[in-house]
RNA sequence: GUGGGCGUAGCUCAGCUGGUAGAGCACUCGGUUGUGGUCCGAGAUGUCGCGGGUUCGAGCCCCGUCGCUCACCCCA
C-alpha cells in the first residue's frame, strides 16, 4: 500500500496500455494533419469569466463542474473543462481572424470537469478537437466529421454510430422555444427540473428518467421549426455525408452540454461503453466569436474523447494480443561483472549512432538477462564476454526467429542498420 | 449531491454453518559452467483497507470510517 493514491477520478496511462494511448491520441491527431488543421496549445487554465461567457452559465459544465481557484493576485482562474473557449480567445487575442479564413486548428490535451467519476468519466480527461473558423458552408461541417469519422474508422472502430441534427438559426430557435416552453408548462416537474427547465428547456430532452423522456417524446422538436436557409443548409450536409460514405441517424432530440451550438450539431456514440457512451462530439457555434469581442464569425468544431475512444477500441478488441511493440534493436547482454563497462561504452556508442538499444543492467544469471531481452520486445540480442572482447566479434541473435550471425563489434551500429 | 457493489500476495481472484491464509499468472534461482520462448523442480512475497465491538477464537458476524467501482443527475 503506498502512501499517496492519485487523486480522485484522474486517468492515468503506463506502460504497456500508454502505447495504446498514444496511438489512439496519435491517430485521431493524424486525421486532422491530413485535412490541412495546424497545431494550436494553448494553457490548460484560462480566467474563470471566459468560461461562463462562452459556455454558458446555465449549463451544468458552469454551474457545477469547474475546478475553480484565486490565483495569488487574486483572479478567479479555472481549469478548462473543454476546449473551444480557449481557442477562441487566442484566435481573437492574436489576431489569427484577420487573416485568411477558414483558420483552422487541432489541439490536444487535458481537460477538467469536477464530477463524481464513473466508467469513462474522469475529473482529468483527454481530448483531441478541431476548430474550423470563418465560414458558414455545409462542406465545412461534413469536413470536420469526416475527420472523426476517418479517424474512427482508421482505428478499426466499427459499434459506433453518428447521430445528427441541426439547432437552427436564431429565429428558427426563438419560434421553436416558445412552443416547448408552453408544453414543459403542461408537465408536472419537480423543483430541480423545473429550475434547469426554465434555464434551457432543450435540456429537458436529454433526462434519462423514464418519466420525463416519456413525457418529452411528445414534446415539440427544433428541427419542424428550422427556418428555410437552415433547413437548406442542414439538407447539404446530409446529402455531403451520403456522397462520403459516411452513415448517419438523425437524432432530433440530441441536446449538447454547451450552450453555444447553433446549426448543424453532432454526435459520435458507442455501442460498448456504458453509460458514458459519447466518444466524440461537436457542432457550429455562429454567436460565440462576437460574444467573446471578436468578429462575427461562424465556427464549427468537435472535441473526441481520447480516453473513451481507448476504452471503445480495447472493447471491441483492437489491441487483442501481441499489440504491445517494441521499437529496440538490439538489447546488450554483459557476461561477468568485469565486462560491464566494456558492454556499457557500447551502448553509449549504440546510442550515439542512433541506434535504439538497451542492455541488461546487474549481474545476473544468463538465463534471467535472457529473458528479460525477450521481454523487452528487442529484435536482436548479444552476448557479451571475455571470448567475445578478445575476438572482437560476436554472435547477433534475431529474437523471433532464433537464427544468428556473426558480426565484428566495431561494425555493429553499421551492420544494425543495414540489416 | 443520491443509490448499489467491492476492498485478501505485484496482478486476477478463491477462502464452507466463525477454528490464526490459498490458487493461477508474474517474479527469483536451479534442472541446461555462455543463450530467451515449452517443460519440470524449488524459493520469496500478506499489518486479509483502517478503527472499534461480539466471541475461548474474526478474512468471515456487528458498528463506524476511508478508498475504489458502477449507476443517477450530467457529459468527452
Amino acid at each position: 500500500m503506498s502512501k499517496f493514491a492519485a487523486p480522485k477520478g484522474v486517468s492515468e496511462y503506463f506502460p504497456p496500455r500508454s502505447q495504446n494511448f498514444e496511438f489512439v491520441r496519435n491517430t485521431l491527431i493524424g486525421e486532422a494533419v491530413v485535412s490541412g488543421y495546424q497545431l494550436i496549445e494553448l494553457p490548460v487554465f484560462e480566467d474563470t469569466e471566459l468560461f461562463k461567457r462562452g459556455v454558458g452559465e446555465s449549463t451544468d459544465v458552469v454551474s457545477k463542474e469547474m475546478y475553480t481557484f484565486e490565483d495569488r493576485g487574486g483572479r478567479s482562474i479555472t481549469l478548462r473543462p473543454e476546449g473551444t473557449a480557449g481557442v477562441m480567445r487566442s484566435v481573437i487575442e492574436n489576431n489569427l481572424d484577420k487573416g485568411q479564413l477558414p483558420v483552422k486548428i487541432w489541439y490536444s490535451g487535458a481537460f477538467f470537469r469536477a464530477e463524481r467519476p464513473q466508467a469513462g468519466r474522469y475529473r482529468q480527461f483527454y481530448q483531441v478537437g478541431v476548430e474550423a473558423i470563418g465560414l458558414s458552408e455545409p462542406e465545412i461541417d461534413v469536413e470536420v466529421i469526416a475527420i472523426a469519422d476517418r479517424a474512427f474508422k482508421k482505428l478499426g472502430l466499427k459499434k459506433y454510430r453518428l447521430d445528427i441534427t441541426s439547432l437552427g438559426d436564431a429565429s428558427s430557435r426563438a419560434a421553436h422555444r416558445v412552443d416547448l416552453i408552453k408544453f414543459i408548462e403542461g408537465l408536472n416537474l419537480d423543483d430541480a427540473t423545473a429550475v434547469r427547465a426554465k434555464l434551457n428547456p432543450l435540456r429537458l430532452f436529454d433526462d434519462k428518467r423514464p418519466e420525463i423522456s416519456s413525457a418529452m417524446s411528445k414534446a415539440p422538436v427544433l428541427l419542424d421549426y428550422l427556418s428555410e436557409e437552415s433547413r437548406k443548409s442542414f439538407e447539404s450536409v446530409k446529402s455531403l455525408l451520403e456522397d462520403f460514405g459516411i452513415a448517419y441517424q438523425i437524432n432530433p432530440r440530441m441536446v449538447r452540454g454547451l450552450d453555444y451550438y447553433t446549426g448543424t450539431t453532432f454526435e459520435f456514440v458507442h455501442e460498448l461503453l456504458g453509460a458514458q457512451s459519447g466518444i466524440g462530439g461537436g457542432g457550429r457555434y455562429d454567436g460565440l466569436m462576437s460574444q467573446l469581442g471578436g468578429a462575427d464569425l461562424s465556427g464549427i468544431g468537435f472535441g473526441l474523447g481520447v480516453d473513451r475512444i481507448l476504452l471503445a477500441c480495447e472493447a471491441e478488441g483492437i489491441f487483442s494480443s501481441d499489440a504491445v511493440t517494441s521499437s529496440l534493436e538490439i538489447y546488450l547482454i554483459p557476461l561477468g561483472s568485469e565486462n560491464t563497462k566494456f558492454v556499457t561504452n557500447l551502448l553509449n556508442q549504440l546510442r550515439n549512432s542512433g541506434v535504439i538499444a538497451d542492455m541488461s543492467y546487474g549481474d545476473r544469471a544468463l538465463k534471467g538477462a535472457m529473458k528479460s531481452a525477450d521481454k523487452s520486445g528487442a529484435k536482436y540480442s548479444c552476448v557479451i564476454g571475455e571470448s567475445e572482447i578478445s575476438s572482437g566479434s560476436l554472435t547477433l541473435k534475431e529474437m523471433k526467429s532464433g537464427v544468428t550471425k556473426e558480426v565484428r563489434i566495431d561494425s555493429l551500429a553499421q551492420a544494425l542498420k543495414e540489416i
